[in-house]
DNA sequence: CACTTGTCCTGTCATGCCGTCAGCTTACCG
DNA sequence: CGGTAAGCTGACGGCATGACAGGACAAGTG
């Protein structure tokens, strides 16, 4: 798939190559976290990887070519999340159960990315196709589960023929992670994020289902 | 309450100083429609205004100083939001109404200002107080509108007792700003801005009042 | 062991933006 | 018309950028 990496000039990476460049990516991964996205510069993270941006410049065109290759491994190890979904039921007490662990799992992985995420959301918000595909590919798998189901109680004839299953499923998880980016906003208007859980939990199962979980 | 505008480096800005600020802002603005926030640099918002990056600093601290300016006035603005749910029902068809009413405006206003909000989430994403209480200014009107709607349906007991209506409402207007932020992005998935509107409003009554609407 | 080859890193340099200051021009007022 | 404060800019040191050529290094070869 990702057949060889190679540095801007061509040549292929080797070993120590891959490391150095490896670290680069983690220390700009950190520099993230730690202030914002407009002050990361080149000559920071090189110093902190221990390199020089001239080095940096061997490896990436800039430091948003670098943002989207932490943001592209993210997004496959962010195929986890289709685990969440994974063939769980959406009727009665499985219900709740189902949308408590999605906002559950959302969540954490929100939380233990989102220095990433929030430049991957900037970048899409502005249009640049390359991080809104990201954006997609991150997404899609909750996406295509949540629409599926919609679709599946619609056919049943257990939700309104006029839902358009993918905007209610687009829809919840644009929410979940927006709540996830702003979880701080929420505890300054007095809401901890113990009960943050449970009110999102059954806003999703309200908007798929239709109906309030029997719990 | 504004007081009197006044430079860095204390003098008060008289008919043509505020006339050049405002420009700045204006050209400010244009520019973060039109390129990423990163690369968004003082040389060039003097040069779109006609003048010179020593009088942009004589004004504004930096871009981002700049940008909380326009953030602050499109808050005021944004006041206007207020309107959207003052003297509302959420009960029976005009609870319907009123959600539809309250997605159209929002999105409206977002779609209006999204290159300044793109940058306020980002900032309040990254925990920058400033921004956060900025981006608490303008949501806050329909914040606590919607949460107070749903206390009031809650203590009629038509509403769950174990409910958090900040939670809900919080979560409601996080996904509305996010789906505004994206809505670029949901036509790749297929779901257009019309169908969007009403499966958005099918969601906030969901939410609000934990019923189908009746239309 | 010397030699070769290809990878890997850095010193250096031209360019351009940042942020500040002193100083010039303009407008207002008595 | 002279004084005062507002308004603007040229110029400068400092720093980041991005490109290049060349040196350091590891691994394989005779």
């Amino acid at each position: 798939m990702t057949g060889q990496v190679r540095t801007v000039d061509g040549r292929v990476a080797g070993r120590r190559g891959q490391a150095t460049r490896q670290k680069l990516l983690d220390c700009l991964s950190e520099m993230l976290s730690s202030s914002p996205y407009r002050d990361v510069k080149v000559i920071d993270v090189a110093r902190k990887a221990g390199t020089s941006p001239a080095t940096f410049y061997q490896y990436f065109p800039d430091v948003e070519g670098a943002v989207l290759e932490i943001a592209e491994q993210m997004a496959t190890e962010g195929a986890a999340l289709t685990e969440l979904l994974q063939g769980r039921s959406w009727a009665g007490k499985a219900g709740w159960q189902t949308a408590q662990e999605l906002v559950d799992g959302f969540l954490e992985f929100w939380r233990k990315n989102d220095a990433i995420l929030r430049v991957v959301d900037l970048g899409a918000a502005e249009g640049d196709k390359r991080f809104y595909k990201l954006r997609m590919k991150i997404l899609n798998s909750v996406n295509n589960s949540l629409a599926d189901a919609v679709a599946e109680l619609q056919a049943k004839g257990r939700v309104d023929k006029d839902v358009n299953p993918a905007a209610v499923a687009g829809s919840l998880v644009a929410m979940l992670a927006a709540v996830a980016s702003h979880q701080k906003g929420f505890s300054s208007w007095g809401v901890k994020q113990a009960e943050l859980k449970p009110n999102l939990a059954l806003l999703v199962h309200l908007g798929i289902t239709g109906r309030k979980p029997t719990k």
